[in-house]
RNA sequence: GACCCGUUAGCUCAGUCGGUAGAGCACCUGACUUUUAAUCAGGGUGUCGCUGGUUCGAUCCCAGCACGGGUCACCA
């Protein structure tokens, strides 16, 4: 049966409803109960017909026998059984066999316990509140083509009931944080994401275009800067969980918008902020899966603080057999070369440490770790150590095998800001596309003046996948990017009625 | 961006050493008033991703393209 005769099929049926006298698209239904909540009945519901119910959602599976038969309806709470009779629903048993599989309904009854043990609604009235004319994805193997399942979300939510738990353990860790920052007296702030100057991150930026102004904007690839001009305004505490966008290659950890949680707390350094972190995170992964120990993957990783710091020259040092705290390029090439690794040209000392860094330590971080002492090269924004004139205050936090977190100590000397600033230009200059750019403006800010202040970016879709056990950035992000679907209609042709093609009427 | 793999019915998948294809579920008809992957009897599935090439003949071989998956590169 081709889908195109499926689908005539069903539309047939929507004149069929109209027959008996059902609009088969209604406009609402006074819903009593969900299914969650009946099932939870337990004991209480026996053979004998009890509370009588309204419960709504979308039949996913029906059995007819004859004059009677069964079906499941799925609500947002999960699925519960109905049971149709004829000699209850009399004149509307007809419903019950016009139904199909997808079809929304309404269905109101006693609730009774079936005889092989099943809390079960009987139906004494039947409401279709929307025809469904599409076949759905078969009901034992469900819908597991990645490709259909990230392009038609919509379906992957209503046949892998999974996938809903991630996204609802995800809302959990959004609002868990949320409340830990308001608690603490952070202030959430929106900033923008069309900017004519970019920074706060090493990427390269979405070109966007405002007519009006006649301007090309960028849209972000971090709001660190934003939210720094704002603990310069005096508001101490500031968060914004925010979308950013890089114009990056895509893989198992990479999306080009993600979600990016930044916190930035005036007069901290980032040896608060590692308690202000560990204490979030830890909140947040409490809030979600409810343990500190977490499965990933085939393995448990730890989150119980204290979380393990480790130092990036300590460990390297350790892999390649010999200090490099000097930071001697040729020594870190010498060992690269020794491994394999190609650091980026140009740069220098402190690519080669984060090449050794990435290919050696990094998937030994596996239970949750702060690594610190990176070298300043990299870190145009944060602030030279106290300890170590070579490395700047910052850490990472590591889990999984990947990053999580990215915090410093942030730079508060404008001029030595403009200095950092101006290396970037310079590397820019010879090539480094993703070097940063000279923001005037924040310039500006901060030769009024910054507290002394610590920052704390959390890549939230990552976090997700360890609260989530998932293998991809794109099973934590409910519409991940794709490619369009070029070339291949939608429907076919004889899906869209002959007089609505005629009519030239929109087909989506 | 590179390499490898995939694309067959609405869904999940088999298959054709080159002769235009099958299964299960779904669907349709009938039977069945407590089933739950309901059961029983019967029925039709399709531009074999797209475009070319080779061939008497291509879903199968070859090339290009599209989309997806994986690995790498990029990505702090």
């Amino acid at each position: 049966m081709s889908l195109s005769h499926l689908m005539a099929q069903r539309r047939a049926k929507i004149e069929s409803w109209r027959a008996i006298g059902c609009e088969p698209y209604a406009y609402a239904y006074d819903v009593t109960h969900h299914a969650d909540a009946l099932l939870a009945k337990g004991d209480a519901v026996t053979s004998e017909f009890g509370e009588v119910v309204r419960i709504a959602g979308r039949l996913m599976t029906k059995r007819g026998h004859g004059k009677a038969g069964f079906g499941t309806l799925l609500d947002k709470t999960g699925r519960i059984q109905a049971y149709f009779k004829s000699d209850v629903l009399g004149e509307q048993f007809a419903r019950f066999e016009l139904l199909d599989v997808g079809d929304w309904v309404g269905i109101e009854g006693p609730l009774f316990r079936t005889r092989t043990g099943e809390i079960t609604v009987r139906a004494d009235a039947i409401m279709l509140l929307a025809k469904s004319i599409r076949p759905l994805p078969e009901k034992w193997h469900g819908l597991t083509d990645p490709e259909v399942r990230f392009r038609q979300r919509y379906a992957d939510l209503f046949v892998n009931l999974d996938v809903r738990e991630t996204f609802r353990r995800r809302a959990r860790l959004v609002s868990g944080i949320r409340r830990f920052l308001d608690d603490r007296g952070y202030l959430e702030v929106e900033t923008p994401v069309l900017q004519p100057v970019y920074g706060g991150a090493f990427a390269r930026p979405f070109v966007t275009q405002h007519n009006a102004l006649d301007l090309q904007f960028y849209l972000r690839i971090s709001n660190e800067l934003y939210l720094k001009r704002l603990i310069m305004g005096g508001l101490e505490r500031v968060y914004e969980f925010s979308r950013d966008f890089r114009n990056e290659g895509m893989d198992r950890t990479h999306n080009p918008e993600f979600t990016l949680l930044e916190y930035y707390q005036a007069f901290a350094d980032i040896h608060q902020m590692m308690d202000v972190t560990q204490a979030l995170v830890c909140d947040a992964l409490m809030a979600a899966c409810g343990s500190l120990k977490v499965p990933y993957q085939g393995r448990t990783l730890d989150f119980t603080p204290p979380w393990k710091q480790v130092s990036m020259l300590d460990a390297v040092s350790e892999k390649v057999g010999e200090s490099v705290h000097d930071l001697d390029e040729a020594k870190l090439l010498k060992h690269c070369a020794k491994h394999h690794l190609h650091p980026r040209q140009g740069t220098g000392a402190g690519g080669a440490l984060d090449e050794l860094f990435s290919a050696l330590v990094q998937p030994e971080l596996q239970d949750a770790a702060f690594v610190i002492d990176f070298p300043v090269a990299t870190s145009p924004l944060a602030r030279v150590s106290r300890t170590n004139p070579a490395v700047v205050e910052r850490f990472e936090l590591f889990a999984a095998g990947f990053e999580l977190a990215n915090a410093f100590s942030e730079q508060n000397d404008a001029d030595a800001q403009r200095h950092a600033f101006e290396a970037q230009a310079a590397a820019r200059e010879k090539g480094d596309e993703e070097a940063q750019v000279l923001d005037e403006d924040y310039l500006r800010a901060l030769e009024y003046g910054m507290p002394p202040t610590g920052g704390v970016g959390i890549g939230i879709d990552r976090l997700v996948m360890l609260a989530t056990d998932s293998r991809t950035i794109r099973d934590v992000v409910l519409f991940p990017a794709m490619r369009p679907e070029e070339g291949r209609p939608v429907d076919d042709e004889a899906d869209v009625p002959e007089d609505a093609a005629e009519e030239g009427a929109p087909r989506v």
